[in-house]
DNA sequence: CCGTCATGGAACAGATGTGTTCCACTACGA
DNA sequence: TCGTAGTGGAACACATCTGTTCCATGACGG
């Protein structure tokens, strides 16, 4: 069962990356919509996808593979925790309207959840290594770097000079600040 | 035609605040719902505002003059362009379930529109007078200062243990943080 | 007491999205 | 050449939301 036509792999993978980009933008878009923008006819995704629910899981699913693989790319044993979040922070910044999909979809609750513990165990390694301020508590260092990755695919989307090596500058400058423990 | 009815004038408030709450968890909710969350009939709503239009500007004049009266209350003029936007900052902040919509409704194009020049001139004033980092354009930091409400805005929704004001507090110092000037 | 004001409920038509069925078309391999 | 896999289009019933109309009810002031 594991192994279907490269067709159908192919079909899939498209409907699944059109329905992230287009919900990225509006959460509540059409299937129809989703359909045409993998330019696939509306009966075959629902061949692919039963119901619209059965689409979000696949979506989150790929999503959640995708945050996986970014965060291996990372190596975060490597390195000071602080260090290590700021790689994923570059790892992550690639992601592109996925991290869109993160806000408007209720903060990410599922492909987060295993996941989440390991990002926490990076956060408090920065706490003990001195490389992370440890009066900001875990989960707020990690809400923190959702929300300027997001706030810095908004600012790429918007000011479409700015290049996409600045832009990482700048979330990477702010945010290692942000973190950066008092002079003690 | 300024004043109406004192009872005409806190129903329609009654339906806008309740919009304001529900479509910030949900920019797609119906407007049956919003009707039920102000305790008003729908065709009662309908009567205030002939469409959905017309209820969506009415949130969107009513989050504008939110803004504007905060902003006043921050008193922008005062103190160096880092202390005016960390005042902005806490005020901001105490808009609550608004933050959310002005994520959810496309990142706010509206009601910024002129707000935004008066707030790009602070953050320059922050510049000039070496609070901010020179090194991070003004719509950078303004992107900044919102993602960072928002993050600070979802922390307290989910950990209804952490008090308001620790929540200030955190999101006060990674802030100011992270648009601290280099020691030079 | 009566009129109006503001409201709520019921019912309706129209639009849109959803999930399904059926049939036709194309490509490809046996 | 034939059969099959993958697809697309048309049509359908169903659900939800929307905007409207009509009528009934309760409150309040003259």
């Amino acid at each position: 069962m594991a192994v279907t036509s490269g067709v159908k792999n192919r079909t899939r993978q498209a409907i699944v990356d059109a329905a992230i980009d287009l919900l990225a933008g509006n959460p509540a878009c059409s299937l129809g919509d989703i359909a045409a923008a993998a330019q696939v006819g509306r009966t075959t995704l629902h061949r692919y996808f039963g119901e619209r629910a059965d689409l979000l899981a696949a979506v989150a699913a790929e999503g959640g593979e995708r945050l996986v693989r970014a965060a291996a790319l990372a190596d975060l044993e490597r390195g000071t925790g602080g260090e290590a979040l700021l790689r994923l922070c570059r790892e992550y910044f690639d992601l592109g309207s996925l991290l869109s999909l993160m806000f408007a979809g209720a903060g990410g609750e599922c492909w987060e959840s295993q996941d989440e513990q390991c990002l926490v165990a990076v956060v408090e390694r920065g706490h003990a290594d001195g490389s992370i301020d440890p009066a900001l508590p875990a989960d707020w260092v990690l809400g923190l770097l959702w929300s300027q990755l997001y706030a810095a695919w908004e600012y790429l989307g918007q000011r479409r000079d700015a290049s996409r090596h600045h832009v990482l500058d700048l979330l990477t400058r702010t945010l290692s600040n942000a973190l950066r423990p008092p002079p003690a």
